[in-house]
DNA sequence: ATCGGATCGGCAAGAAATCGCCGATTACCC
DNA sequence: GGGTAATCGGCGATTTCTTGCCGATCCGAT
């Protein structure tokens, strides 16, 4: 659609305490051409979170200073959309309820099965290439602290988010957009009007 | 929003082919009160969902005629928002991210603990009774049935997910969320009784 | 018991969103 | 050119949301 300029390269942020499987990880990712960052805990994770675009973050369920559910949460508050994928070794049942209910896409088992990570990323990376159009300063936003996005600039970008997705799954018709999501034809538009969505 | 009188009781379909294991739970839950319906298998709960009002539905991973997750495939076409309880004695992880995709509530590990059980029944009772039927599942992106929710549906759920995420954050504190999500107090407060939030 | 901080809900005016109705535009196909 | 399907925006009645003001409640501290 709306192809825009940017030439963001699609980046992930690999967290993992266990320096050697990062590093293996990271190398493999490069190697299969993905842009990569690293943090070896939540702390750094977040650091470079609030300094590089990420799209996807994968993490180790455990880590020294903040369990993989606290960091996740921390992550959805600062930036509600970005796909989080999770791994361990030993997970139990309500760790993995409780990463779903967070918005996980996945939990992966360690040792990380190199084709199913490939595959995993492969499909967040279409995604992400079709939804392009999301304005992600919206979530990212206000230099300062991430934190201080208000309600209503989340709930609008999330709004955009919906419509665009949908517009781009519909290959653009508004027809089947209002069908998909039982919106009001005339809402809709005042909506794309008002959010600055173009076909 | 609009307040039924109806007189519809809270009902429990339980879905087990183990007859003992599904007597004996349906027995504790009628004592503990709910209205309970059973089944066996995945065609005769598919059956009771259509004869009766059914408001939850807990299930076994495992059944003769169906795995749990095609037929929570199936429960979501018909019926899209009602909650969704596994259990399983053998769950691994994959089938529990399948589960929780497709908006599980929760995923309970057999043998089934009564008390989990019954907290898992009343929030889930509470929530019901309060016609807050929004799921997290609604506004997630990666569900599998997230075309089949209305915009309206997914914005909700995603008000009521940074609220609760943004109380969770700040212990509870309401004044603290009202400052981080820059929202007015008294529209904090309308939004959380709408959507059925509490402390 | 009393004080102060935090929280909550009723009320009502003002602001904003919703959505039906109508007419306009564009594109495509006989 | 006429017919049709898809889309868009102006207008305005109606509905819903927002938010300031006021008073009530709850609790821990004094």
């Amino acid at each position: 659609m709306n192809d825009n300029t940017d030439t963001h390269p699609f980046t992930i942020l690999v967290v993992d305490d266990d320096h050697d499987v990062l590093a293996a990880n990271a190398r493999f990712l490069r190697i299969q051409g993905f842009e990569v960052a690293v943090a070896d805990r939540a702390k750094t994770a977040l650091e470079r979170l609030r300094e590089q675009e990420i799209d996807v973050v994968i993490t180790d369920l455990i880590m020294p200073d903040a369990d993989g559910l606290t960091f996740a949460r921390q992550l959805r508050i600062l930036y509600p959309l970005t796909p989080i994928v999770f791994f361990s070794g030993n997970a139990n049942v309500p760790d993995v309820v409780g990463a779903m209910r967070l918005g996980a896409v996945d939990f992966l088992e360690k040792p990380i099965d190199p084709d199913i990570l490939m595959e995993t990323l492969v499909t967040l990376r279409d995604r992400y290439e079709r939804h392009q159009l999301i304005e992600r300063a919206a979530f990212t936003a206000d230099t300062e602290l991430g934190q201080n996005i208000s309600f209503r600039t989340r709930v609008l970008a999330y709004e955009k988010f919906i419509i665009e997705s949908s517009l781009n799954e519909h290959d653009g018709s508004v027809a089947k957009v209002i069908d998909a999501l039982k919106i009001n034809r005339r809402t809709l538009n005042d909506k794309m009007l008002r959010l600055g969505i173009r076909r």
